[in-house]
DNA sequence: ACATTAATTGTGT
DNA sequence: ACACAATTAATGT
């Protein structure tokens, strides 16, 4: 187990915060498309990612989700950090995307080695500025009205995370994730088809490398 | 092999 | 955004 975690997040923390983490943390299991957290919920405990990956969406009255951002392996719950912080439920929901492992870690740690570990401060704070950077990075591009380098940027992160380049996606799907029309979508890859970005088949979207 | 149907994708207004 | 056309994949006969 602390092998693991080593190989996770060796590069962030000294021993003795690995150390400490295999104490307090508990070890968790999740398959592909099971909800660590509901939207609603009081977050009182953060993973940290040994395998597989989760997916942070902010729900709407409407049904509809955005998605946020994931957590990896090597990576902070942005987002969740924050409801760990704050006093207030969660408004947003963590589902695996994939089969993933992780060791969660109590709200009171985390707190505390904030001021305990500079290793832990320095990697939560910079990991939260890289979500945030990326987060305002697409809203910008949704306001601007540059759809394209959204829905560019949301295939090349579906094709790396799942290691493939043909990812196995109808156009519906990909606008419910973020928040856009299945119309607007097809018009998009369609063009990106043109440019020789990609290829369109049937609930499938096929990638050049 | 052909027809039917449902889902997905494409396009004009 | 809506409506409709075209295409594709799956299924039954």
């Amino acid at each position: 187990m602390l092998a693991t975690l080593e190989n996770a997040y060796g590069q962030h923390f000294e021993s003795r915060l690995l150390q400490e983490i295999t104490q307090v943390g508990a070890y968790r299991d999740l398959r592909a498309g099971a909800v660590l957290f509901e939207s609603g919920q009081f977050v009182t405990q953060i993973p940290l990612l040994l395998e597989g990956n989760i997916k942070i969406l902010r729900e709407y009255e409407d049904g509809g989700s955005l998605l946020l951002h994931y957590i990896e392996k090597g990576d902070a719950g942005s987002m969740l950090m924050t409801h760990c912080w704050g006093t207030k439920a969660s408004e947003v929901k963590a589902v695996a995307e994939l089969d993933s492992r992780m060791i969660m870690i109590p709200k009171r740690q985390a707190q505390q080695w904030m001021s305990q570990y500079a290793d832990w401060q320095r990697f939560i704070l910079s990991n939260h500025a890289l979500r945030m950077r990326q987060i305002v990075g697409r809203l910008e591009a949704t306001a601007f009205g540059m759809l394209e380098k959204n829905v560019w940027e949301y295939l090349r992160e579906k094709s790396r995370i799942h290691q493939k380049n043909t990812l196995s996606l109808t156009h519906d799907q990909i606008a419910r994730e973020l928040k856009s029309s299945r119309v607007v979508v097809s018009r998009i890859l369609k063009k990106l088809e043109g440019q020789q970005q990609l290829s369109l088949h049937r609930s499938k979207i096929v990638l050049n490398t």
